[in-house]
DNA sequence: AATTTTGATCTGTGATCACACTTGCTATGA
DNA sequence: TCATAGCAAGTGTGATCACAGATCAAAATT
């Protein structure tokens, strides 16, 4: 007797897996978000078309839609000769997205802390011993890697607030700081080797503990330490050039 | 003697307005956000590229990425079969709208508060004013009308805080909750008619006082209250559905 | 009569082309 | 010598085309 369509259909989906359609376009997309917030753009970059087209083998088409979207992220910005670079870092523009941050993402970190099952606390546990790994063997500081890292710790707590409408614009929110922290993390490898860890395990005992607003003070005090900075940096940048001038 | 070029550019710029321009994908995407924030595509209404194209009597390549660039903003949903519809309203994602609404646009009006110039409260009193205008006449419910002064009343608001971060993600939301409130101005304008400007005025009258905390409240009280009267309408509905079926 | 197959049509996706505009360089003029 | 005009290369924008997948209705099969 022979099979039903369904029936086959039925069969080979237990052994098969669905291959996934992700388009183009979103391999494009997902590529320059990944560069945007790990900062290999430098701030006031210009963009071509063409260039990344090409960069990534593939047509202009995906990548001007790609950048469209970028552009309503405000992740990139569109001169007025209708080229596009990523958006010069101002003094101004951070303390902007700073404040926002500490609004926006210390409300999700409030929300995920009653969430967050003992599940979740271990996998960001597991990620603060990967950093310490990857901290104490090898002294050439991997600044690709801590960016990822910091990423993705930050990531797994804010997913457990539940919210679909906070995580895109804490999203939005990490791509146009992205540029920035990049420097800022140069810097601090830089200059003293402040721990970054320590904050991040003070974010973890909060979390452990159930205590929202804990965890909210020290996710502001982690976030708002690079800003500031950074902060402090460009200001002195400007008074030397304004000096020099 | 002859003038150089850039003298002459010189006497020109003081008479000449540099022409703007806009693209055509400026002015679909322009469109197609007016139309959402309006509330003129039902909630799960599914939108075909080329019927918006030829509805604005354009191509498709000009829809097509104002498309993606709507999907990024979560103002559309992409559907698993490529094909885009306008999000369906569950009372998760109103709560989780509102919920942030209240965060975002209340720190904006709390920057913006101490920020209002005379001039800015005159102009917003100004909007209160065309609102009477509108509703004592004609009794004619223009619902459009007050969508677009609603609009502009707060965003005449909100654009005093300062913040180039927060401007973005305000419109964003008013993008996401489009949908929603235009069916609940219509269930208002059946039901009872409660008066909207009541609220307004709250709000005016505690920017014109410089208390940025009453103001916040005044503008929880003011969104909170469609959000409210359509999560009831909501959850009679589906206890109907559930009822009937 | 119910179900499957088939075919036509529609839709999104990506490539390519044509056009307008910007930009940088070069040659020509005063 | 320097500024201007003119040319050339490069860029974003929009239209059109080709193609694969989806959808739905009619037709053929069991």
């Amino acid at each position: 007797m022979l099979k039903s369509a369904a029936e086959r259909n039925d069969i080979f989906a237990a052994q098969l897996a669905p291959v996934g359609r992700e388009t183009v376009q979103d391999r494009v997309y997902a590529e320059l978000r990944r560069a945007l917030i790990g900062g290999l753009f430098a701030p006031s970059q210009v963009l071509t078309i063409r260039s990344l087209a090409s960069a990534l083998s593939t047509s202009t088409m995906p990548v001007r839609e790609s950048i469209s979207r970028l552009i309503t992220e405000k992740a990139l910005e569109a001169l007025p000769n209708r080229s596009v670079r990523v958006p010069p870092v101002t003094i101004e523009r951070m303390d902007d997205l700073l404040r926002t941050r500490i609004l926006i993402e210390g409300e999700a970190i409030a929300l995920a802390a009653p969430r967050m099952t003992p599940h979740a606390i271990a996998s960001v546990e597991a990620l603060l011993a990967e950093w310490d790994d990857m901290r104490a063997p090898a002294q050439e500081k991997d600044v690709d890697q801590e960016v990822t890292l910091n990423q993705r710790f930050h990531f797994e707590i804010y997913r457990a607030c539940g919210s679909a409408v906070l995580m895109p614009m804490i999203e939005s929110l990490w791509l146009q700081s992205g540029p920035c922290i990049r420097v800022a993390i140069y810097a601090f490898s830089d200059a003293g080797e402040v721990d970054t860890a320590r904050y991040h395990r003070a974010i973890v005992a909060a979390l452990a503990a159930q205590d929202a607003e804990a965890a909210r003070e020290a996710l502001v005090a982690d976030i708002s330490r690079p800003f500031a900075y950074l902060r402090s940096k460009l200001e002195s940048d400007a008074e030397n050039r304004e000096g020099s001038s």
